[in-house]
DNA sequence: TGGTGTATGTTATAACATAACAGGTTTGCA
DNA sequence: TGCAAACCTGTTATGTTATAACATACACCA
């Protein structure tokens, strides 16, 4: 796992995650939304890098960092941000990452390297599907968009 | 459930499910793949209606059928079948429907209601998100596309 | 006849997820 | 102050989805 990637570009991760965590802070606190210690050391563990984590990964952290053992501090933590968009679950991996757009508008769309498991999101505005769903009469209220290949990076490393 | 519909308009469902199994015979035999009496009858369960089924609800009806009892055998059909272009895996429900679509291009998108569990199958083209990732230098190489909501019967039927 | 490839059968377990209940803290209000 | 409501956390137990690994069977053909 090579991934310290943003849209698989180099980027200054540091900022990145620090600007994310007061942006977790201020929208939780503008919507009365408590962000208790296991909700905010959930966040920083996924802000950690932009690869996907998966629940059990997540709460193996807590538990060594004496946070909670049992599966469901896991799963309520990640539900909790989730629900507050900090976090999105990438259905296809059954895995989650913290939110690259905290803030923005939200319909994303995610670019998944299978090779070193980095994670970019992106915006989705799937206006093809957006226009059959019209035409059939089907009201969309949620979609998962994700696509699964090789990042720059992982192209030049050969195929392995 | 109420599920047999395709594009949620009603069609005639018994040739919808004629016409893909005679698709799904000839393409197998001429790519010389096996459309074993399990993996046929798999193909035939999920063709009953478009909603998508569990494997483990597959396995229950294999297994009522004397066909085979344990996950593999429900697996290995279905991964069969989804190599083959017959079946299609619904990411946020883990769970599989029949294609719609046999023979056709395939990048499929899907629209699910979240209320009778019908999913009607949709070309892709996410044409947006394959700008980003040709910016990005991302190589796609399998999308996953996926609206849930309600279907038009559904809607009408109030919220519940 | 024996080897190769493919499919099936079975055991066991891994990986992911949640229901349900118990206990603690905070808040607000009578 | 005392109580109730709301919310978060801890824990048990279990449910659901998926696969690794090995054994058996059968078909084809050199």
């Amino acid at each position: 796992m090579k991934s310290d990637t943003d849209g698989f570009g180099g980027h200054n991760h540091a900022h990145c995650e620090q600007s994310a965590l007061e942006n977790a802070r201020s929208t939780c606190a503008a919507r009365g939304a408590q962000l208790t210690p296991v909700r905010l050391r959930v966040l920083e563990i996924l802000l950690e890098s932009h690869a996907a984590m998966g629940a059990y990964d997540v709460l193996a952290r807590l538990d060594a960092e004496g946070l909670g053992s049992k599966p469901p501090v896991a799963y309520r933590a990640l539900s909790f941000l989730v629900e507050q968009g900090l976090v999105h679950r990438i259905e296809r991996m059954n895995a989650f990452v913290a939110c690259a757009h905290p803030g923005a508008a939200h319909d994303p769309a995610f670019m998944i390297c299978r090779d070193c498991g980095a994670v970019a999101e992106a915006q989705a505005a799937n206006l093809s599907l957006g226009r059959t769903a019209a035409a059939a009469g089907f009201q969309i209220e949620q979609t998962v968009v994700e696509a699964e290949g090789l990042c720059p990076a992982c192209q030049s490393g050969g195929t392995k």
